[in-house]
DNA sequence: GTCCAGGGCCGTT
DNA sequence: AACGGCCATGGA
């Protein structure tokens, strides 16, 4: 039995339902803010190959200083950037990305973000992947995230899950990207389809940190009736 | 003590 | 183009 991004989203709607997921006030977010957005970048590029808790200790740390906006990561010493996020861990390259990417948005923006991301969705990725330190998977987290722009993220865990389920892609980023864009964008569109990609990105985390871990716990597993990961033996 | 987490860069092949 | 080493903390 076969599956597809759009079949997946539904099995994964039906037991997750709504997550709207990135950790931060939902209202503070809608309102499109330039400072909200730049809170989901810092925690975009904080999270890299780390756990959300971390990020958290040091999101909390730059919020109680007051120093979770473009003009203050820009000024701030890079030692003393360091101190505020250490908890989220690889503090050192990831405190130079980040003065990196508040520079960025400070010459060339003047900080403000809702200009940044009224440009073309096409320019919008090529910029960010031109900043060191963003790698498609945060520039994507960036676009969708922080942009409230249709764009499909893939990490580890949908990976992961494009290897045991039977879904019909490779394994490169590019192509699971382009493969649940076609297929999604088949059947939704607009902010429908923006609200699909952040719910399903959502949910496939979800799913792969409760079932489809690296050791995973299948026999309680929403998609097992689908899966034939056992099989493979992979 | 060991493993691993919502990657990306850089050098080598 | 693809792969391996490296970066670092904190929770399970």
């Amino acid at each position: 039995m076969n599956l597809t991004p759009i079949k997946l989203y539904e099995l994964l709607y039906e037991k997750f339902g709504n997550l709207e997921w990135w950790p931060i006030d939902k209202e503070y977010h809608r309102k499109n803010n330039s400072d909200s957005r730049f809170e989901i970048i810092v925690g975009a590029v904080l999270t890299q190959n780390t756990a959300w808790a971390n990020v958290e200790k040091a999101l909390s740390n730059l919020k109680k200083k007051q120093f979770l906006e473009i003009e203050c990561i820009n000024k701030i010493d890079l030692q003393s950037l360091c101190e505020l996020i250490k908890p989220s861990g690889f503090f050192n390259q990831k405190a130079k990305r980040l003065k990196i990417l508040a520079n960025y948005f400070f010459e060339h923006y003047d900080g403000n973000l809702n200009v940044f991301f009224e440009k073309d969705l096409h320019d919008i990725r090529e910029e960010l992947l031109n900043i060191k330190g963003v790698g498609p998977e945060t520039a994507d987290s960036i676009i969708l995230y922080a942009g409230n722009l249709p764009t499909f993220v893939v990490d580890a865990y949908t990976k992961r899950l494009c290897r045991r389920l039977p879904l019909d892609t490779n394994f490169s980023y590019q192509d699971i990207q382009l493969y649940f864009e076609k297929n999604l964008s088949e059947q939704y569109n607009g902010k429908k389809l923006v609200r699909v990609y952040n719910d399903l990105h959502a949910s496939i985390v979800n799913l792969a940190k409760i079932y489809c871990k690296k050791k995973p716990e299948c026999a309680k597993c929403p998609l097992l009736s689908y899966c034939n990961f056992e099989n493979k033996n992979l």
